[in-house]
Parts: structure tokens; sequence; C-alpha cells
DNA sequence: CTGAAAGCGCTAACAC
DNA sequence: GTGTTAGCGCTTTCAG
């Protein structure tokens, strides 16, 4: 005789509760008992107790697959992150605190080197969120496009001209300029960029120091980096010493983070020795010891916006495109000091 | 006429294409669509082929909810966490790489102040998630017992004594011993600790620390700090500037760095005029800018064990419940240093 | 090898 | 007020 178990199912202890137990342990309809739970107009308060109660009692939870499935809505709102980058982080709680109180849910999909950032937007949408928020894409726009069409998008931090897609973001390119700004009426000239990588807001703050190192009249050099502060740190290495470079426009605070470990390792005191800036005012540029001089982006401000924009378009807001450039804020700390006098 | 819009459905682009759509447009019966794009043997190469292309063409994705629902599993695993706490993004990051090699898939609950640890882990469950990961559970036993129930769960970080409940944790006691018999060994003996609020690790890290002191024949004083940097720095309020104090054992790096960012700005120096030790050897206290001196607690190797955990319980592991514990390591940087000979 | 049909647990008309 | 019923999109026997 063939064991009864359910089909390739894990251990799991007594079947769960379903609402077809609990409306029959209180002598009423599995309609009913939908009814009460979802605290929809109808039911007399003597069976509301008496439901709660039972289902209270039978440690009843509805199955939200379920669901889902018969409402054909999730109230899921999807959110891309990189779990080891604390900007991300900061963004994200305030995120789920603005999607809470509009009374959805966000479901977090992580990236890693392991899952990229391809297959965590398809998680998120096999999840079936109704609405996605992409932190801080790297995808070429054209691969992005058909991923998520037809579901409402905002790409937060980066631009994005896709049909559908809501863009919140900060103008990096003021960013970066208040950035190059700042160094050259420090005195300094030999000023390189390491970037972000292959991403897209690294090929934006790429070419805006670019374009800031040219109005200046200065030689742009650009180091490849990444969004990791190995990456940063890696990217030393590419650094001739002899070409006089006396401050370094980092990507993002992870990376600059990772510039000055390495540079201090080697015994270059910064800013004495060079000059380091950041991106983002995350926590950890915000710390005295670190006290980097970096770009705020307003991350709640930015959460908030991003969150009322996917909320907007869920109520059915079906104007057109909207991008919204908030603007930067330098914040000079002190990773960035007067260039040294060349002997 | 009523307009005939599905009820409450939010702003979608025409609907998805179902499993009927693709069967449609191959002319074939749903049944066999669905073996296709399970895989199972049975469908003809030809068939296979055509079904595939044409699901392709329709731009189809399975819908994962009433997947889950008719399959009666979900193959995902919940995590909890706090995503602006950079030791809980790392240790992510690690479980998420060994989730998905075993072929599931991670769902992380995010722990904010709108969303405290229950809501989290209600959401998980209500995800159908068949394990769950919950990193540094601050719930007390009692709260948590009923919860998580009958759902496999391994518990990171602390201990937790309920049947079911696989437990992965570094050993805090012999962590916090070991950095006050380090600042002791530095001369130190007015030494505070600075706790974690009302979690059940803080509770553990409290009691060592006034074993360790206890050990030492020095006085016990415990300072209520809390799990962000914020919170540390607030501690700091709280300590008698006569009382003598030379070092601060803090709850994590956290904890260590809020206080220093704090001792900094009222120009104490650390570790000459304070010394500080955290715990969690995060990305953060690694930094030499930091240089924090702490507890390394083996990230990787608890995220993967814990993992594992899960795994083999879901492969219908029955044994008895796990307790692991890891030996932790000190780790001595520069935020202690010897105590200030008294004038 | 393929199709038909019975659910999965819940919601939402629509009757009673 | 309360019960009945028809699905939601998919998987999975079980026949053909």
């Amino acid at each position: 005789m063939p064991d009864h178990t359910p089909p390739a199912s894990p251990r799991q202890g007594r079947r769960r509760p379903t609402i077809l137990d609990v409306a029959a342990a209180a002598g009423v309809s599995k309609g009913l008992v939908s009814k009460v739970l979802n605290g929809s107009a109808g039911p007399s308060a003597a069976t509301t107790q008496r439901v709660l109660a039972v289902a209270e009692r039978m440690g009843y939870r509805k199955d939200r697959t379920a669901t889902l499935l018969a409402q054909r809505r999730t109230r899921l709102i999807g959110v891309t992150i990189i779990p080891s980058n604390l900007y991300h982080g900061e963004l994200a709680e305030e995120i789920q605190s603005m999607v809470d109180t509009a009374g959805y849910e966000t479901v977090l999909g992580a990236m890693t080197a392991t899952h990229d950032e391809r297959r965590a937007i398809e998680t998120l949408i096999d999840f079936r969120c109704e609405a996605l928020l992409l932190l801080g894409p790297t995808m070429p726009e054209a691969e992005l496009a058909p991923l998520v069409e037809g579901i409402p998008t905002v790409c937060v931090g980066r631009p994005l001209n896709l049909p559908g897609v809501d863009v919140v973001r900060a103008d990096d390119k003021q960013g970066i300029a208040d950035v190059v700004d700042h160094l050259v009426a420090l005195g300094h000239r030999g000023i390189v960029h390491v970037d972000g990588g292959t991403g897209h807001i690294a090929a934006v703050r790429r070419r805006a120091y670019r374009a800031a190192m040219r109005r200046h009249g200065l030689d742009a050099t650009v180091l490849s980096g990444g969004l990791t502060e190995h990456q940063g740190a890696a990217a030393l290495k590419r650094l001739r010493a002899d070409a006089g470079v006396t401050a370094i426009v980092a990507y993002n605070d992870r990376t600059a983070v990772g510039l000055i470990e390495a540079l201090e390792s080697r015994g270059v005191n910064v800013p004495a020795g060079m000059s380091v800036a950041g991106f983002d005012d995350s926590l950890m540029a915000r710390h005295p010891r670190m006290a980097l001089t970096t770009v705020n982006q307003s991350p709640i401000e930015q959460a908030r916006l991003a969150v009322q924009a996917a909320i907007d378009r869920l109520s059915g807001d079906d104007g057109e495109r909207r991008e919204i450039v908030l603007p930067t804020r330098l914040v000079i700390r002190g990773s960035t000091g007067a260039a040294p006098v060349s002997p």
C-alpha cells in the first residue's frame, strides 16, 4: 500500500487549517468566514465574534497564495536591493515605512554575486508584485525594457527613458561637478575618477567627471573601479605613482572607503597625501572617523517620492512619465583638503 | 451597462497570458503545456519545441502564485533582516548564495521601525516560506514559540531553546569575556557596558559582561543602549563624567561606532581618552579609519550552517534540535589602547 | 504521447 | 444575514 503523504511536500507539521476547517468548527459556511476575516460588511456581530474566536483558537492564518490568486492582486511592491550596500539599506527602510502606511507590502529582491539584477527582477515579477522599485539598476536600458514592460516601475537613482517607467533620481551630474569644483578650489589639478564599473549610473558620473574636468581645462583620467570597497581598493593598483595625482573622485562612498583603506595601508594619509571624495552620504560617510566628503542625495526624499509614484500609478494615474530630479548637496568633510604644494 | 474591468484590479497592461493562452496558441492542452514548462518527462521533442517557442513569443511567465497553490510547496526560505544593519547585509548575501545553490529561493522580511519582528515573521509565513532563518531575533522566546511553530526555523545569533528550532550562533559569552580580558590586560578598571536594549542577545552579552567583570573583581556598570549608532551615541549622556570610566564594551559595532562618534564630537579621543570595543567585525569595523577592536563571529560560516540546517530539515531530517556554537575571535584594532594613567 | 478533469484555499457575486 | 457556486492559473492523476 503506497504511503499517503502529499506529493513532494516538505516536512510539515499537521496540515494548516483552512478556511473550510474554521467554517466547520464554527458551524457556518466558508463564504461567511471569508467575509468575517476580511471585515466586509454583512456578518452579524455574534457570528463575527464566534468565527474570529474559532480562527484564533485553531491558529488559523489565511493562505496568502490562495487569497492573491482569487483576488487577482497582491498589494505587493517589489524592491531590488544590494544587501551589503548601506545606502540601499537606508533607502529600503524608508521605502518599507512608506509602503506600509500606503497599505501595501514590500518584497525585497536581493542582488548578489549569484543572483544578478535580471534574476532579482524576475523573482519580483514572479511574486506578482504590482509595482517595482529599482534601486540603482545597472542593466542596460534595452534589456530592462522588456523585463519590466507592463508593470509600473520606478527607477531610483538613474535616468531611464522607458515608457511607463518613472524616475526619481538625484542630479548626479551636478553632484560630481560640485565635487570637482570643490577639489579644484582646494588647489588640486591631478584629479582622477575611480568609476563604478559598467553600470549606467557609473557612466553618468564618469561623463560628469570628464565634463567638469574639461570645464576647468584639466586632463581627465578614469580608473575602473566598482561598487564595493574591495573594487575601490583594487583600483589603486592602476594608479601610476608618478602621475601627480592628488585627489580622487570616487564613484560612491563604498568605493571611496575602499580607496582610503588602501591608501592608508600604503602609508598615504588622507587628506594630507591624497584627497578622496565619495557619493551617497551614507551612514559610513557621516561618521567623523571616516568624515568623507561626499554628495548627499536625500535618500528619504527619494524613497518617499519613489513610493509615491508607484502608489499613484497603482491608483490609476495614467499621466505622463515622470522624471523627478532632486538637487544634490555637497557635504564637505575631512577626507578632502588642500593640495600638497609640489616640491 | 456596467463597465467590465476586473474587480479592484490595479492598472495593468493587457492581461498576462496564462497557460491556457499558450495552450491555445500552440494547439495543445494546458496540461501538456504545464508538463513542457516543468520539464517533466512525456511531451515529444516536437511539442516541447513548439510550446516553448510559443510561450517565449507571448512573453509568458508562470504565475508563481497559482503554481504554489497547486503544488502546495513554495521552495521559499524566509529571512528576517534589519536592512540598515551592515552585518545583516553581509549575512544575507551569503545566505542568498547558499539558498540559491540549494535550489530554493529567499525572501527577505525587513524589520524596521514600522514593521517589527513579529510582523516580519508573519509576513514571511504568509508567503508560505517553508523554512525561516531569523537573524538575531529579539522577541522573547515565549512569543516566538507559537509564531514559528510547525515551520522549520533556524535562529541565527542567539540561543533559543525551542523544539524544532535549530540554533547557529557564536559564543557571545566567550566573545565578551575576551573583550573584557583584553581591556583589563591594557590596565583598564573602569569598564562599562553599553548594551543592546531589551533583546535576548543583549541580555546574553550583558550577563557575559557582568560575569567577566566579577571574575576580575571589578564593578560592573551597564548603560542602556540599543541597536543603532544613534542609540549608542545617546547612551553616552548617561555616563557620569566622574565615574573614572576608561573603556566601553559596546553591544555591537553599530553601537560602538555611534559611541566613538559621540565621544570624539566631545573632544574625547579614542583610544587615548577612552577605549571602545564592538561586536560583529562588520565591514564598518574592519576599515582602518574605524579600526574597531571587535569580536568576529564568522558570518560566512554562520550563514552556511544556518542554510544547511534549514535545507536538512526540509529534506526530512527529523533528528534532534541542533545548537551549533561557533567560536568567536577577538580582533584587536586601534579603538582600544592602554588605560590612561590616573593623575 | 496527449487530453480531460479534479482540485489547491480563497473571494465574490448571487441566491435564499 | 447566510449559504452556494463559480472561478483564479496551475499541477497532476488517470484515461484515451
